[in-house]
Order: C-alpha cells, then sequence, then structure tokens
DNA sequence: CATATATATTCCTTATAATACATTTCATGA
DNA sequence: TCATGAAATGTATTATAAGGAATATATATG
C-alpha cells in the first residue's frame, strides 16, 4: 500500500524526530499548515515545498511506467542511521526499523 | 541540472505530446493553470495533482539522502529517438518515438 | 489528578488560487 | 499575408489557502 504524499510527509516528519511547532518554524509556514496537509488538506505548493525542504525531501516528478523500479529501490534502503541526538521529549515518535508509532 | 517540478511537468507533457488544452482537459482543470504552474507560478496540491495524474506521473517525496540514487535510474533511461517521422501539427514536441498522442 | 507537549481546530482578515471566457502573442505552414 | 493551433495574458468574480494567535483536545508522564 502505497502512502500518500500526505502520509510520506508525515512519515518523514516524524522519522526525524520534529514537532509539527519545529517543522512549521524551520519551514517558515505555519503549524496549522503542517497539521492540515498531514491530515489530508489542500496547501499550494510553494508552502508543500517550504514543508519538505525543511524536512530535507524532494518532491520527484516520476512517470508512473518508472514508479515501480524507484518504489522497491526506495524500500530496500530501509536502514536507518544511527541517532545522534539523546532521546528527548520527541522520543516516543522516533520511527524505529521494525516497529510502528501507536497509531490509533 | 535537475529541472525544477515545473520545467519537470512541463516535459513530461510534451513527451506525451499533448497541448495545455489537452492537459487541461484530461485534468479538469484550466489550461490557464496549466500555463502558469508551467512557468513556475503557484497552484494548489490538487491541482497539481490532478495534472499529474493526467500525466501520468507521480508525485514520490523522496528523501535527500536517497535522490542521486533515483536520480541516476531515471537519467539512464533517457534515449533520444532519431527524428525520422514526417513532422505533424504537434512534431516539435514528440520527444518519444513509440508513443502515440490523443489517438481516442 | 496535574503537568507538559503535541496536535487539531476555531476566529477573523488578507492574499491569492480557481473559474469562466475572451483576447493577444507566437510559431508554423499554406 | 493569411490561417491555424498553441500558449500566454486580461478581466471580473468566487473560492479558499495563508497569516496571526488563541484554544481545545489528545496523550503520555509524574
Amino acid at each position: 500500500m502505497k502512502p500518500s504524499i500526505h502520509e510520506a510527509i508525515r512519515a518523514r516528519r516524524l522519522a526525524l524526530g520534529l514537532s509539527q511547532i519545529e517543522a512549521a518554524r524551520r519551514s517558515g509556514i505555519q503549524q496549522r499548515q503542517v497539521s492540515t496537509f498531514e491530515r489530508g488538506g489542500d496547501v499550494t505548493l510553494s508552502t508543500l515545498l517550504k514543508l519538505a525542504q525543511a524536512l530535507d525531501v524532494e518532491l520527484l516528478p516520476v512517470p508512473r511506467e518508472d514508479t515501480a523500479k524507484l518504489e522497491s529501490l526506495l524500500k530496500a534502503k530501509r536502514a536507518p542511521a544511527p541517532s545522534t541526538s539523546p532521546p528527548s521529549l520527541l522520543d516516543r515518535y522516533q520511527v524505529k526499523d521494525d516497529e510502528e508509532p501507536s497509531n490509533g
């Protein structure tokens, strides 16, 4: 099941251990936009690009004919680097390799 | 030299041999939005997604750490076609050799 | 429960994207 | 030149995202 772009961005943010507030601060958008977007709401491309940049993510337009190959490549690469920051308040969101964040 | 998302979408449209009007019609947006976007203007994500879908393109959020690998893969796939076919109206845009524009 | 943090949602205002044509500009070919 | 098709732009209106700040709601912890 392929995650939507919304879900993917959210996952990325959590993987980086960032709160919406911090992501918003870094990208210069409002926390509200982060929340709205992650929940599937609409934002302008410029807003999304700011957020993506703050999350060190690129929005790559890929022809459908190529997606399969790329996705298998991405999936195969799930090997998170050792965390350089100490576990902090956001620790509960740290996405582990084989563990899902409690998703109610 | 990495093309912007705007340029990439435009290139894709041209590769499919579609006019802005046809792309707009297929995606249910206005020709104006196609033009605006391709020229770097801002659109909502929903609008962009409609256009992308009409162009059979997916917007893949890729962590920067992974982009290099993926891009080389995509780049490897470019194979310019010899232009020996009779020039048609859209011929200046035909980038692919085995792809028909709207034929039905 | 109380506290702290994160996230979702509300208010109002402003900015701007989307819509619906119409028109102009540009390039090509008869 | 004129005709044709594509693309860029004009105008007016409507819809909605963004900005700013606050508040309400979860959720985990002490």
